[in-house]
DNA sequence: GAGCGATTGATGATGATTTCTCATAAAATG
DNA sequence: CATTTTATGAGAAATCATCATCAATCGCTC
C-alpha cells in the first residue's frame, strides 16, 4: 500500500537500492560498476536528471561510461519502477526517483528547474474535480513555465543555457 | 472566493485578426492567399495543433502549400504574438492561440477529457512564482488525471478526499 | 583462474522535426 | 504592363535525442 501523503517525507535510498537489488538479483543482471555508479548517483540526486547530467555526475568517478550505459540503466530503473521519465518541453527527456513528485517551475531560457508544492492549489484541484462531476484526482501535473530572475533581467545575457547555444 | 463555475471565453478571432493585419502592414508583409490561408485555419482552431494537422487542415483548399511555408507563416504569428508554441513531450511543437489555454482533467480509465480554469489557482502559481526568486509565468501546464463518476462506480461514494496521492 | 555469456563504449544508424536552398511564381509599385 | 521585391514549394540538408552494432571487456559460475 502506497504511505499517504506527508509533506516532508525524505526518502529512503536505502530502501529504494534494496528494491533495486532485487531487481537485479530477479532478472539475474550481472553487477558492474558502471551500473551501480548510475543507479547510485540517480537515486542519490533524486532530482529530475537529463541524462547529460547523470552522465557528467557519473563520469565523475568512472571518467570512461558512455551515453548508451546510461541509457540502458535508466531504461532499467524505468522497467522496475525506480525512475519515471517525463518531459519538460526542451526535447530532453528527464527523470525522476520515484515518490519524488513535486509540481516544476521551469525557465524557458535557461532551463532551471524549480519545485514546489502548494497546499492550497491542492484543495483548489479537489473542489474543482467535485464541481465537475465527482471526479476523482489520483494524480496531477502541474507545470509553470517563464522567465527566472535572472533571465528576466538580463535580456539574453547570462543565462547559462543560452550562452551554451550557438 | 471561488469562481461559481468556469467561464468560458470565446475568442474574438476577428480582433486577433486585425492584430495579424497590423503587423503584416507593420512589417510591410505580402499578403498571398497561402498565409492567409494558414493564419485563418490557425485562428478558427479552438485547439493547439501541430504542424501537420494544421498543414492538413490548410490543404483541403490550397493542395500545393508545403511544410516550409507552415512552418515560416506560424513564426511570424509567434513572432506577433499571436500563436504560442508548446511542448508536449511527443517532440512534436504545437501551437496555441493566444487567450485560448485551459487545463484539463483526464480519465485514465474512460479517456473523458474536461476542461477547466480556475482564477484561484491561477492566482496562486502567480503568488508561488513570485516567492520562488520573482519568476515570471509565461504559461503553465496543469492537468489533473484521475477517475471521472462513471469510472467510478456509482456505490463508491464521492470521496475524493482520500485514497489520492499515487 | 578458465570459460562463457552478459555488458560496455565508441560510433554510426535511425527517425523525426525543423530549417535551408534555389529556381519559380506571385505581389506590390508606379 | 514591366520591374523589383518578396514568397513559395519540393526536396535536400541540418539537428538532435535516442538506439543499434559489435569487437573488446568484464562478471559470474565452476
Amino acid at each position: 500500500m502506497v504511505a499517504p501523503r506527508d509533506d516532508f517525507r525524505p526518502i529512503d535510498t536505502a530502501q529504494l537500492k534494496e528494491r533495486w537489488v532485487e531487481y537485479v538479483k530477479e532478472k539475474k543482471l550481472n553487477t558492474t560498476a558502471q551500473r551501480e555508479a548510475i543507479v547510485e548517483q540517480f537515486l542519490r540526486a533524486a532530482d529530475h536528471m537529463s541524462i547529460d547530467e547523470l552522465l557528467a555526475r557519473v563520469r565523475k568517478r568512472h571518467p570512461r561510461v558512455g551515453y548508451a550505459t546510461v541509457y540502458r540503466t535508466l531504461k532499467l530503473l524505468v522497467d522496475c519502477g525506480l525512475a519515471v521519465e517525463r518531459q519538460f518541453g526542451d526535447g530532453q527527456a528527464r527523470y525522476e526517483v520515484v515518490g519524488e513528485h513535486h509540481d516544476h517551475l521551469i525557465c524557458t531560457s535557461c532551463g532551471l528547474i524549480l519545485e514546489f508544492e502548494d497546499d492550497e492549489i491542492e484543495a483548489l484541484q479537489e473542489k474543482i474535480a467535485a464541481r465537475l462531476g465527482g471526479f476523482k484526482v489520483l494524480r496531477h501535473r502541474h507545470e509553470l513555465y517563464g522567465l527566472c530572475a535572472k533571465a528576466q533581467g538580463v535580456a539574453g545575457g547570462s543565462c547559462p543555457r543560452d550562452a551554451m547555444r550557438k
